[in-house]
DNA sequence: CTCGGCCTGCTC
DNA sequence: GAGCAGGCCGAG
């Protein structure tokens, strides 16, 4: 089990589904968890879900967007919205194309939305806990839908600056203002120990309480640590697949996450494990203050 | 802001 | 059988 759908993982799927289903037609849309389709949870959840459905039939795929951890089908009328939560994935399936493994046979039971698109190909969604989210936007409903989001990583308004007004006056730790989407959006546990690593700051340090040289080195690792793990796919602890079913790597260039009692690769004291904003932190005590 | 809840499966 | 897991949301 065990996914890690956060901004590289999400980021690598846009870019592996985009080539795959872009300028087809959703032929047949088939949900077996309304949950997943729920905006609000109400006593009978099938009329959402009926709704999304009807709204995805007959739509032409125009492209794939990511904000954050979000992706984007623009669809010639409105587009749909999907959160990978913590165990979401999209397989790709097109006639004549061999998937790199097929584990699992698609679709199983953990297969809960199913799209036939024109020229036989097929896209999954599969969710073990079920934490995704399927969400269909109308025209200019998207902005709203975003708003809670703070700045996307890569865009030109993040900068040493604009992260430092967004921790400014935050007592809470840096660990938890970076996962919490507000500031900057797009980071999970995973990359967030990996990024203060990079950037030698002990994560309960309070955010409003770093120096400019810091959040100089924040910003920076902020970036570096994203675009590495990009470009190396993402990271698959588990059983991570893009949609060809075809694993990450960046699990191989992790410095902290999920290396307790082994050596920082920097001045090789033990990785230490504990617990920061209630979540599994790893951390080098000495590099990181 | 912090916490519990949402789910299932794996490890101890 | 308990505890833990990479996400987010809503309640307090």
């Amino acid at each position: 089990m065990n996914l890690m759908p956060e901004l590289p993982e999400v980021e690598t799927i846009r870019r592996v589904l985009e080539r795959k289903i872009a300028g087809r037609t959703i032929q047949c849309a088939s949900l077996r968890v309304p949950k997943l389709a729920a905006s609000r949870l109400t006593r009978d959840l099938r009329p959402q879900a009926a709704s999304l459905l009807r709204r995805l039939r007959g739509r032409k795929i125009l492209g794939l967007r990511r904000r954050a951890k979000y992706l984007i089908l623009d669809l010639d009328a409105g587009r749909l919205v999907v959160h990978l939560g913590m165990t979401g994935q999209l397989f790709a399936r097109v006639p004549g194309e061999k998937p790199c493994c097929d584990l699992p046979a698609l679709p199983d039971k953990h297969t809960h939305l199913i799209l036939e698109l024109s020229g036989r190909v097929r896209v999954y969604y599969r969710d073990i806990r079920k934490f995704g989210r399927l969400r269909f936007l109308k025209p200019g409903e998207e902005e709203a839908f975003f708003r809670h989001l703070g700045l996307e990583p890569f865009s030109r308004g993040f900068t040493p600056w604009t992260l430092d007004a967004g921790l400014h006056g935050k007592k809470a730790s840096v660990k938890a203002l970076l996962l919490n989407q507000h500031v900057v959006a797009g980071l999970g546990n995973i990359y967030v120990d990996e990024v203060l690593f990079r950037s030698r700051i002990a994560p309960q340090t309070p955010g409003g309480r770093l120096t400019s040289e810091r959040i100089r080195r924040l910003h920076a690792a902020i970036r570096e640590v994203l675009r590495e793990a990009i470009r190396f796919r993402g990271t698959t602890l588990s059983d991570y697949f893009d949609p060809e079913s075809r694993r990450g790597a960046f699990q191989f260039r992790l410095k902290v996450y999920g290396r307790e009692g082994e050596p920082c690769p920097v001045c090789g004291r033990p990785i230490i494990k504990n617990v920061v904003a209630q979540r599994g932190t790893h951390w080098c005590r000495h590099c990181q203050r």
